[in-house]
Parts: structure tokens; sequence; C-alpha cells
DNA sequence: CGCCGCTTGTGAGCACGTGAACAAGCGGCG
DNA sequence: CGCCGCTTGTTCACGTGCTCACAAGCGGCG
């Protein structure tokens, strides 16, 4: 690169398919630090994350000319890299709105804070909730939203309430100053364009599941009753 | 219209991206059919599932033409066709592997069953889990996997273990005949391709949020105030 | 019975993401 | 000190998905 100058910026603009990735990848690496491996290739890289080695390396340009040809990626140099690049280097609180089955569950699952986000706060509606504690986390009112944010600097809001509160939720966290959702409500929740919102709908992955087994020909072995494809006309 | 091989459905192919879509729609048609309304326009369709009317009468095309110009959609119908075409007239009965925090939420989440998809068996390797009940099913042994399958007509597996066990699961899932697997451990599992996987990682969800909270500007030491909106995140 | 407004279904153009192929460049070896 | 194998970074071609725009077609109305 000759323009020297332009190392610094962070103008890059990464491909949303790439930045999908990055994350794999990070945990590819961390596996192959855990090895002792001091550099990795690409295809060596690929085989860890599930892609081809073609679409490691031009991921990885995307971020910078960081490995060595005929050598490949130093490990713990690319780690730093990425990890600066997603955020990780600093902890990200996250407050979880709804303490359900799931909500409890991603309350006690420790898998957060080891990754870098840890549950700064819990807050339900359900006054029968409010007051309990859960994995050393006192539940508290959702009204108390804005306060719990600047108490923690919360900057990741997950929705784990039913599909009917989600967009309240939303709307509250976003007020008090949350710009990152995770939403795992069964329901479209509209946000401001500075916000970004991610979903994940449990329900929805089996459907599409159930999609491609039903065209698998799943009509072999009629487990309860053969489904007759009837075919009639629209609004007769 | 000269209807000729019209009856050809399975012939369509529909693109994966619209497959991921669909549920989307049909949760939608659930909506509008509980309000009552007979018909729906793909514009009004397409503001309930958050998607625009093009890529919805283009995603809707991919069924059929079941539309009617100048009125829109029958909801009834377009719910059965959908439903049809996602292979939801049937129950798919559903093991869950692994009863950690997030496998123990899932099996008392009642949401599955609801959409037709009932958790049939639990399994887990853990002699302490073994012979446990959650949700009034008893946890079995993940060794007992082939006869459990047999039993129950198993179609989909979710795996919730530990990274650890996720391949060695998923490869006992497939030798009992599951052809469909939804992964929530962290790490990759590979599968012949005539079995369907799909993964859900809650964490890489979170770290893909951080990257765009990262470039949003997150120099949030004045983190009481409302950042200044600085464009670019993705919405939806 | 013909016209008109409304909505679908679809074809074309465009943006994005993917996969293959290859020149550039680094390290090691004789 | 020059050659050679190895791996990156990049370019190009292709396929997929998305958006736009509009003709086709249906129902209602005068």
């Amino acid at each position: 690169m000759a323009d020297g100058t332009k190392r610094q910026r962070q103008a890059r603009k990464i491909p949303e398919a790439t930045v999908a990735r990055l994350p794999i990848y990070l945990r590819s690496l961390l596996e192959a630090a855990g090895d002792g491996l001091p550099t990795i290739s690409s295809e060596r890289l690929a085989e860890l994350s599930g892609f081809n080695a073609a679409k490691v390396r031009k991921d990885l340009s995307y971020l910078g000319s960081y490995g060595t040809r005929g050598v490949g990626y130093d490990v713990e140099y690319l780690q730093f890299q990425m990890s600066r690049e997603l955020g990780l280097t600093k902890d990200w609180h996250v407050v979880i709105a709804g303490l359900g089955n799931l909500g409890h569950a991603l309350a006690n699952y420790g898998g957060f804070g080891d990754r870098g986000f840890p549950v700064a706060a819990l807050v339900d509606a359900d006054p029968r909730v409010v007051g309990t504690e859960i994995n050393g986390i006192a539940v508290r009112h959702v009204d108390e939203l804005g306060d719990i944010a600047a108490e923690h600097h919360i900057a990741i809001g997950i929705i784990a309430t039913p599909a009917s509160a989600a967009q309240d939720v939303a709307d509250r966290l976003i007020a008090a100053g949350v710009s990152s959702i995770l939403n795992f409500a069964p329901t479209i929740v509209s946000v401001p364009p500075e916000v970004s919102l991610r979903k994940v709908d449990l329900a929805v992955e089996l459907q599409i599941l159930s999609f491609y087994q039903q065209r698998r020909g799943a009509d072999a072995r009629t487990a309860s009753l053969p489904p007759e494809p009837a075919a009639m006309p629209p609004a007769g």
C-alpha cells in the first residue's frame, strides 16, 4: 500500500456478510492459540471456521494486510487486531429484559460474561419477578431502565419478553440510550436507523429446517396421517 | 390462463433467502387472521413482516399465484398454502441434547410445541442429569438415541451441549436417522450434505452488535448523554 | 357493457457476495 | 546472492438476491 496515512483510518467499509463471519474466525483463532500455533494459514483457518480459504483471505484483507506471504497469519496478532475491530477490547454491559424461561436461562448462562458481555442488569414488568435475584443480580422493574442504563453504562439490550411487550421494551431501551438490541421475541421490532437490531427466533429456525425436511420427501413412512395436498382455487 | 403443468409445486426451486422469510410471513398472516381480515395486500403484509412490498410479492410468487389482482391475498388460504409448503401440516418431533442452562430453558419453553415442534425426548451424557424429569419428560442417556429416535419418529435434533461434545452428539443424531439439526453450541459441526444444519450462536450475535456499536464512534466516556447519531448501522 | 382504479406477478437492471485463478512477495536453502 | 516453494492479497467472472417499474388482470361502478 503506497498511501501510508490510510492505515489508522477506519473508513474501510466491511461488508455485512464479512462482519458476521469475523466472530467465527476469532473463535477459531482462539482454538489455534490454545494449540500453541504461532502462525496459521488461510487454509487451516478455513478448516477451523467452516468456510473456504479464498473467503477467509478476502475477509481478512478487509481488516488490513496482517498476513505474511509464504508463512500465514500471526495468530496472536491477528487475534488482537480482530478483537479491536470487533470492539472486544473492552466489556460491553448488557441488560436482559424479560425473565421468563428464556431470559432466565440467558441470565444464568455464563457464556456472555466470559466473552466480554457481562450481564449488568435484569428488568421485568411482572411484580412477582421484580425483586428476585438471578445469578447474583437483582431483578428491577422495567420502569427504572433509564436509571439502570446510566448507572451501569449499558450498551446492549436483550429482549426476551413475550412478543406483545417487545416493541414497548425496545422503545424504553432506546430512550435509555441503548443503541444495540438483540431481540428474541417472535415479532417485528422497529427501531430508528441509528440503532442496531438483530433478531433470533428459535421457532423460525425450526420452521426453516422443516421446509427442507419436507422437501426431502418426508412422505416415506407416514408417522401420523397422510397429508392430502388439496388444490383449491383461491377464495373459491 | 392455460394451466398445463401448473401443479408441479415441488419443481419450483425456492431461493434460500426466500425460505428464511416464509416463517415471518406466516407469523404475520396469523396476526392478520387474528384481526379478522379476510384478505391482505402485499403492502400491508410487508409492514407486518418488516420487509418491502416488492420482496413480499416476489417471495409469494415462488409459492404460486395465490393472490387476486386488485384485491390482495386471501389470508386463510395463503396461510394454508404456506404452512403446507413449510411442512407444518404435521408435527415434527424434536429431541434436545444437552440439558445445561440453555437446554433446560429450551425444554421448558412452551413455544416449540405450540408451533408444531413438540419436544419428544431429552438426552444428556451426565449421569447426574439422566433420570431427572423436565417439563414432564424424562432425561435419557445419549447412548439410547437410536432407540429414542425409532420410538418417537424424531425428525429434528437440537444440540445444546458444550462445544466439546457437539460434533459427537451430531454424529450420534445422524446415525439415529435425524436429518435436521439446530446447533446452539459455539463450534463448527460437520454434517453430510443430505443433512440440514442451522446454527445459532448467541455470543456471535452480540459480537456482531459490538462491531457496529464500536464503529458508531464509541468513545463512550459521555454515556449519560445520548450519543450523536452517526450513520451506517444495519437495521432489520 | 365498457371503463377505471387497484394490486398482483414478473422482467430487467443493479448491487452484493462467492469462488477460482494468479501475480506479488516473503523466507529459506544451496 | 540468487533461486524456489509457499501463501497471501487481489482481480475477474459468475451467481444470487434485491429493487424498480410496469403490463396484466380482477372487481366495481356508472
